[in-house]
DNA sequence: GTCTATAGGGGGATAGAC
DNA sequence: GTCTATCCCCCTATAGAC
């Protein structure tokens, strides 16, 4: 499961295979069969996990009780780890793109985890707000929605253009929320 | 091409084949083989017609000789036709997620895509601050690639959680340019 | 649980007739 | 320029031995 999670923000949910992880974990293609007979409901046991962890995060007062300019950079740290592990992108937004060729399974998966990271966001920029730390005009969910798609997008454009671009787009929405 | 194009924005560069355009224009796969002898050759073809469209578009006194603000708005309606046609996504955003497993010469011509795009954006944010109508700290190449990436994301998120998630964060750019 | 072997499909690409 | 026919590769998945 950690190989094909790493393939799918490596390579996309179509651009892996059976093969890629049997030849990594020295076993023959059958054997991962055995374990998850169809592909999708490997790729749906991938993203359950995914989601099931960021749940655990944001759940423990290690996250919880940080202030929300904290919890702020702790979120924009995930992408930016994302970044530097071999220029993965976000699993969400990988799965994003490919979301017409996928099975209904995943998207369902998906919908839900892209769901649950725009809720927390949501709530934090609100608090943050609220508290007076952060400034911004209009709904925090639009504003959520605005940062995560941005992060999910810089990971991709990062690709073709450098991590430099990454970091100019955290370092500006920081600069836009504290402004 | 136009299909070869609305493929790629609808399932990514990998997920087309030959026999997609042939059945669509009723022709045989050696048919497309004729015109472009490889995939590598139509997906170039492809992005150049893209990169030379916006080119155009952009050195036309129509866009030209906007005010920055509707400028701003000519490029939001470019992403907003895009999700309104099939939901596609922007061809930058679709072959950044697949860069990975793309040919050298494609990688190329999305990143020149993809500068295009940012160094034209990059150049209506600053005319606009400088006019005193967009208000936004920071370097405008970075602003630039703040809207960028959230626009391609936004795309690809929509896919997921609907359109209107689209819309929100088009009206959220424009609450934080104009605030 | 893992193996060998294989089925069955789709993909890109080419040769040669018309 | 388009056709038929074909090649070879990679993919997901299964059957049955061990």
């Amino acid at each position: 499961m950690d190989l094909a999670e790493s393939l799918v923000q490596e390579k996309g949910y179509n651009g892996f295979s059976y093969a890629h992880i049997a030849g990594e974990l020295k076993v023959k293609n059958a054997a991962i069969h055995y374990h998850f007979p169809t592909k999708e409901e490997l790729g749906c046991a991938v993203i359950k996990r995914y989601r099931d962890r960021f749940q655990l995060w944001i759940n423990n007062s290690r996250v919880k009780d940080l202030s929300p300019e904290e919890k702020l950079d702790w979120f924009f740290s995930i992408y930016t780890n994302t970044r530097a592990d071999n220029g993965k992108v976000c699993l969400a937004g990988s799965l994003e793109t490919e979301f017409n060729s996928l099975p209904a399974s995943l998207r369902q998966e998906t919908e839900a985890l892209t769901s649950e990271l725009l809720t927390w966001l949501e709530a934090a920029l609100k608090e943050g707000r609220d508290a007076g730390v952060f400034r911004f005009g209009g709904e925090p969910a639009s504003k959520a929605a605005l940062i995560l798609s941005s992060l999910q997008g810089a990971l991709q454009m990062a690709r073709a253009l450098g991590t430099s671009k990454f970091h100019d787009v955290v370092k500006q929405h920081k600069a836009d929320l504290l402004a």
